[in-house]
DNA sequence: TCCAAGGTATACCAATCCGTCTACCTTGCC
DNA sequence: GGCAAGGTAGACGGATTGGTATACCTTGGA
């Protein structure tokens, strides 16, 4: 398969399985809106299973670089710890979003280590990690503690969003994290 | 359908849509599960529509009264106000916790105004009411802030517990709560 | 000109989906 | 005994599921 056709179906899974679910959306319903021939599907991915997987992975990937690109606009380490809150908020401004990806997997696959939810954990895992090293930049005492109040205050503002449809949801949720880190001890 | 039969039927429909998602549990395996003839559960909900709805409404009563529970063990409102962490920590010790009930609605129904996402979104509009509530009996000057801060906190620790493994997320949320808490302008 | 590669369209498969139907079985009550 | 209510078991229907197979079309080189 070619890779812009590849790229196409791949964005448009994404974005079906984000709105009605992954077992929600079947195969003929996805080549149907991406315009794709079923072979060419099967071609490019052995199973469904494989197709989900693929668009974990590359979610986890592009919001990462979303979340790096926006900490890369500031100077100042707390400023980029702190811009992640922004990067979320646009994240969550597009107007098909309905929840963190990873989490709704793990909602839909969460029993007996599925390897659909060992990927969303691996992702959620890797942004506490980088939460963390950046907390370790600020000279935090206790960089991981604060890190997973982050962390919790970030998912906290999305299911705040989603679920209340409350648009200050990272603004508030930025606000305390200034806060905590403002109080927080530092060497 | 006898009331011992239905709500053996509905706690066994909660459960395994909890753990495999509403769309992943087909109505055979369902009756399978709860030992109930097809019949039984078709003369009591006209569609699985309706099942999933149910125990949307019900999950929500009795969350809504786990909560209040441990509330009511405490006398200081500012007890009864941070008593929640510990309900939802207690809420999520329950070996088969899989998240969010309402936020896994969501994530599978999310879009188009879906009467089951509606039913999930007034349960977390309730709650908050109920926060907001609390947070004005302690006296503090803005409850609407403060309240929605407890709320992120509580969510955000449900997806800490849940992604990363964390069984402290609800203490360490509830210490962000009583700083916030008392820092809070009062009256 | 011809051929291989990549893609499409569609038919097809067995399995499963939700929901309906009929036939039977138990239980309690008169 | 007899009868109605509530439940079971299982077949059934038409639609849909994930996945495979086949025949055809287009396009870009050599």
């Amino acid at each position: 398969m070619s890779a812009p056709k590849r790229e196409h179906l791949l964005d448009t899974a994404e974005r079906l399985f984000a709105a009605e679910g992954f077992k929600g959306v079947s195969v003929d319903r996805l080549i149907a809106e991406a315009g794709v021939a079923k072979m060419t599907l099967y071609k490019g991915f052995a199973t469904k299973t494989d197709l989900i997987r693929a668009t974990l992975e590359r979610r986890g990937d592009r919001l990462a670089a979303h979340i790096e690109a926006e900490a890369a606009r500031h100077e100042a380490q707390e400023e980029k710890l702190l811009s992640a809150f922004d990067a979320m908020e646009s994240w969550a401004a597009r107007d098909d979003f309905n929840g963190c990806y990873f989490l709704n997997a793990i909602g839909e696959f969460g029993t007996a280590s599925a390897p659909e939810a060992a990927i969303a954990r691996r992702y959620k895992a890797g942004f506490l990690a980088q939460l963390t090293h950046r907390c370790h930049h600020c000279g935090v005492d206790q960089p991981d503690r604060l890190a997973l109040d982050l962390f919790m205050l970030i998912d906290g503002a999305t299911a705040a969003w989603l679920t209340l449809g409350n648009r200050q949801s990272f603004a508030r949720a930025k606000n305390v994290a200034r806060r905590l880190l403002d109080i927080a001890d530092r060497t």
